[in-house]
DNA sequence: TTACGATAATGACATATGACACATGCCCGT
DNA sequence: ACGGGCATGTGTCATATGTCATTATCGTAA
């Protein structure tokens, strides 16, 4: 089945360009583009897409205005939030009215692929990058020096992605709707699992590791 | 023959969705790509495109910098603008400085090849009315508008260097001979002029700004 | 069945961090 | 000589962060 795609940007090149570049994978289908949130708006009605790439910047109707409209009247969309690069404010919003993950314009083709299939599966997409990174550090034969200890849980890598995006503690507890208590834990838990002493650190490792 | 073009932005994203597009017209083939001015300085040398197509918001070197690093080599290369909507400033600084054109990513496929061919003529593209007035208007005005030079001083950049490289305030203290306290209050004043309230969001910021 | 690991939460504690106010000394340009 | 800007320092206050102990639920592997 292959999936369809609503691309909602501002930017034409943008849109025509990920149309473009989508076409190459014959599981995904553009089946539509809007240049501003009113007109997904619409759109949304006749066509029921799998998946809806949100520019969060647009003139008329943002993207955070969209998603605003669409909790109202309670449509659960499976929706990828594109950003440039210093929009985390929005970000952290977008998450909490339901988006189901994000993306920096600034990933390759094979990325916006992968989150995009998650996504379509109601997933919420977090880069797995962080735990396969991880266990590559651990020798598997010879063992004379072990590397990593266990690799990062999904909750854990969903953390460290907000974590790396620079979001605190307790930003990170209204965005996914937990105590703040308990994203303290997990956030120590990735600090001794990443070796590192704070969270700062834990940043650039991520960096490291490829997260960002 | 074909148009040689090089593509310089930092998001692959878009990147990568200009060069699909530009491959569905036969005319015109994409030589090359670069993710900053530097590395498309390095470019130039090797292949010599006839129109570069120019990000103006970009980390390390900005489309600007690119402009005013050729102008004092005074290599003249037919190059062409990307802008998002809201950069006009800098547009004007950009044609000053020799660019033969600007697009608003906003733009259609078909007039992104128009404007192409047209400067890869050496002709200026759009109305070239509006580009005399805009130079006569802006003649050595520069200045006006934020280029963004550092705002910090030496010591705050040494500083943010150690930061971002995972430093606690106490071991940059350490590390540069001085109090604490001190260490403090510079890490303060650079969080305030980079605008952003944590050194985690900081050490992100140095990122984009291509501190590290 | 039992044991374990992941998830979630709370409360207590120690430390790190950041904002501000304030003071001193230095260099530089007018 | 004077003022402005920068670097340096101290001190206080509020908040953020990280660690620990402890509890509880759930699902799964031994």
């Amino acid at each position: 089945m292959t999936i369809r795609v609503l691309v909602v940007d501002d930017q034409t090149l943008v849109r025509e360009g990920i149309k473009s570049l989508l076409s190459l994978n014959s599981d995904i289908h553009v089946c539509g583009e809007a240049w501003d949130g009113k007109q997904a708006l619409d759109m949304l009605q006749s066509m029921s897409p799998n998946v809806v790439l949100l520019d969060i910047r647009m003139p008329v109707m943002s993207g955070l205005e969209l998603l605003q409209a669409l909790e109202k009247e309670s449509l659960s969309l499976n929706i990828l939030v594109l950003t440039t690069f210093d929009e985390h404010d929005l970000v952290l919003e977008c998450l909490r009215l339901g988006a189901k993950g994000y993306l920096k314009k600034d990933v390759s083709l094979n990325t916006l692929v992968s989150a995009i299939k998650t996504v379509a599966d109601g997933k919420n997409w977090m880069q797995p990058v962080v735990t396969e990174r991880i266990k590559s550090q651990v020798p598997s034969a010879g063992d004379a020096h072990k590397v990593m200890t266990s690799p990062l849980t999904e909750k854990e890598q969903q953390i460290l992605q907000l974590v790396a995006a620079g979001y605190t503690n307790n930003e990170i507890a209204g965005a996914i709707f937990r105590s703040e208590g308990t994203v303290r834990n997990q956030v120590s838990s990735i600090l001794s699992k990443l070796e590192v002493k704070d969270r700062t650190r834990a940043v650039l490792k991520a960096m490291d590791l490829g997260i960002l």
